[in-house]
DNA sequence: CCCGAATGAGACATCCATGTCTCATATGGT
DNA sequence: ACCATATGAGACATGGATGTCTCATTCGGG
């Protein structure tokens, strides 16, 4: 009988990546409990977004660790980042807009180190010769961040395919949509 | 006494670009006109929000027409039209994130339309050999509406200035991260 | 100057999501 | 088998936003 809340989490996400406004009682019938033991897990819809963002945080770093962005030519690095942060990037996409509304407010301080990692994987690209330098890191982070969100906002709508997502974003990312001279 | 409707409009987007959930009677005090007024002009958020659609929608064909996206460079045409609408993204960031709660019901044809144009854009720069091929148009059209919210979001968060927004994005959108050899 | 129309202020009812509570039931360990 | 505990179902109160209404006031044109 006892609840997992693990898969509560699990199933709010999913549920909330598609319809951001789903209510309490959607959520709960989402997970398959009721509304009430929904409410004695997690103290109200806040807590309940809370419990998200840390699962989205916790979810990045662990493809932030499984990516490991200090070892070889940073575009592989990136390549390999958006390639582990893929599973996620539908809760990421409703955290990416649901934290605007917490905007003024204090802030999960996790994003601001994920938000360094990222950010230094760019910055060692540049001091290395690899990435232009016009681009300031900060930008090139909540790029990767915009992209993510559209891309999944893509497979989402089924306009485009889950296989496609890492090879869609890290090209534009990296390459641009400018044909390159043969190199 | 008349009150614009267009001004109302403009404050009710500037406010909503920064609050997405503000109330009805925000919305009127920020346009300066009283929750009553509001209500006799827009029957409800919801005759609210699909006016700031089309205003949206509306903006965005002006900046389209005003980018002639058929003439020159197709990369040219790319920096144009970031740069005219730029006045409108966060209008369009808003309704960006909007959109998804109309998800299921008859989304508005406006936005179709709109698509086709960039998509013909990109199109048009994939057969004249500017851009790669690799990336469809749909794509790079998703990911141009995707960094434009994330532009928006940086200079409204204060971590970018504005006049480097069409830079910004068109430079990563068009030439990406990668440093490029010397052409 | 006067009259009609639009506006502002506020009262009022309503709806919806939320949060809390109770009680019966089912589960799982001892 | 028994008991403690967690769950499900639903009632209930609450708060916030919405939509509607009235009435006094103000503005603007004739």
């Amino acid at each position: 009988m006892a609840v997992d809340p693990e898969h509560v989490l699990r199933a709010a996400a999913a549920l909330l990546t598609r319809k951001s406004t789903a209510t309490m009682d959607e959520v709960a019938k989402a997970a398959g409990i009721s509304r009430a033991t929904l409410h004695r897990h997690f103290a109200g819809r806040d807590a309940l977004v809370r419990a998200l963002e840390a699962l989205g945080i916790a979810e990045c770093e662990a493809a932030l660790d499984e990516a490991r962005l200090d070892e070889g030519p940073a575009s592989d690095a990136v390549r390999r980042l958006v390639g582990a942060i893929e599973p996620a990037a539908g809760l990421l996409a409703f955290l990416y807009t649901e934290n605007q509304l917490f905007e003024g407010e204090e802030q999960n301080a996790g994003w601001a180190t994920i938000d360094d990692r990222i950010s230094a994987l760019f910055r060692r690209g540049q001091l290395g010769g690899e990435f232009r330098i016009d681009l300031t890191p900060a930008w090139l982070t909540e790029a990767l961040y915009g992209l993510m969100a559209s891309g999944a906002w893509m497979v989402h709508s089924g306009k485009g395919a889950p296989k496609d997502f890492q090879h869609m974003i890290v090209e534009l990312l990296l390459g641009g949509a400018l044909r390159r001279e043969e190199s």
